[in-house]
DNA sequence: CAGATGCCCTGGGCGC
DNA sequence: TGCGCCCAGGGCATCT
């Protein structure tokens, strides 16, 4: 279930691979998958002949800006991939889209077996997509995630885990994220907010970054079914750096307690019952 | 406005 | 071997 490290991974992928080439075309399969465009012809009008000029990541979405206005954003979903793919090189199982480049090097493939993810095309208004306009900041990326962290607790009921998976608060975290992250600051994912002194906010703002940017430099995380790989179809390795995420039942990595499995909303959360206050 | 619920969807694991 | 069931959960629409 790629976040904001798996995304990151993604991007630099991408950024490696695909920067400066320019698209020759849009192979698609079906419709969901470029669900936003009432007509799927017109997203492969709309990217076909651009020269990809960058790439960008606001959260878990990824953009690839081009030579025109035009700028396509693609979100993982739940089992999401990005993968570079051989030119003519017969398409897998749950490709729905495929871009190919006018020189001869590899597709970028989009397949994704759920299709709870995207891709669409569009362009700034205002310098800003309006389809991303409702994320919040983003923890890694805004030099004010620690403010904004902070103000963010003060006052709010809502307990903590939620709020850190609250996309249009803070972009980027999932459940797994969400977990790592509060046992490293220490704190209960049913924490409310408001109760946080200003220490324990600036803990979880340092909780984020660490536990993101480690996770950033071990190429994120793959769970049991490896439905996560990054652009070379390579698995990651922070899952074996996981302290509580999908690890009920085994010993807290600093206590030795062990690792409680809540469920609320059809949702996990792992936590230590006795170093997370 | 915030929180809760249900839906979208498929592969994998499990019990029988 | 195969069938039915459950589970994983991000984002969004819809409700209270």
């Amino acid at each position: 279930m790629p976040e904001l490290a798996e995304v990151e991974t993604l991007r630099r992928g991408v950024q490696a691979e695909f920067a400066g080439r320019r698209i020759a075309g849009a192979d698609l399969d079906g419709l969901r998958s470029v669900r936003r465009h009432p007509d799927p012809r017109e997203f492969a009008r709309r990217v076909e002949g651009r020269r990809i000029t960058g790439t960008g990541r606001l959260g878990k979405y990824l953009t690839l800006s081009t030579d025109d206005r035009t700028v396509v954003v693609a979100h993982m979903g739940m089992s999401g991939q990005l993968l570079l793919s051989a030119p003519g090189e017969p398409s897998r199982r749950h490709t729905h889209v495929r871009l190919r480049f006018d020189d001869g090097g590899p597709d970028l493939a989009f397949v994704d077996p759920r299709t709870f993810g995207e891709m669409f095309a569009t362009e700034p208004v205002n310098g800003a997509l309006a389809e991303l306009a409702h994320l919040g900041f983003d923890p890694l990326e805004d030099p004010q995630a620690g403010a904004k962290v902070a103000a963010l607790v003060s006052g709010r009921p809502t307990r903590l885990k939620p709020l850190l998976m609250d996309q249009s608060r803070i972009a980027g975290i999932g459940n797994m994220y969400a977990d790592e992250i509060l046992f490293e600051a220490g704190l209960r994912p049913d924490r409310p907010a408001a109760s946080l002194s200003a220490p324990e906010a600036a803990a979880l703002h340092r909780a984020m970054r660490t536990v993101l940017t480690a996770a950033i430099r071990h190429r994120g995380s793959s769970l049991a079914d490896e439905q996560y790989r990054d652009l070379y179809g390579r698995v990651g390795d922070y899952q074996k750096r996981h302290r509580v995420y999908g690890r009920e039942g085994q010993p807290c990595p600093r206590c030795g307690a062990p690792v409680k499995r809540a469920r609320s909303h059809g949702r996990s959360s792992f936590s230590c019952p006795e170093c997370q206050k």
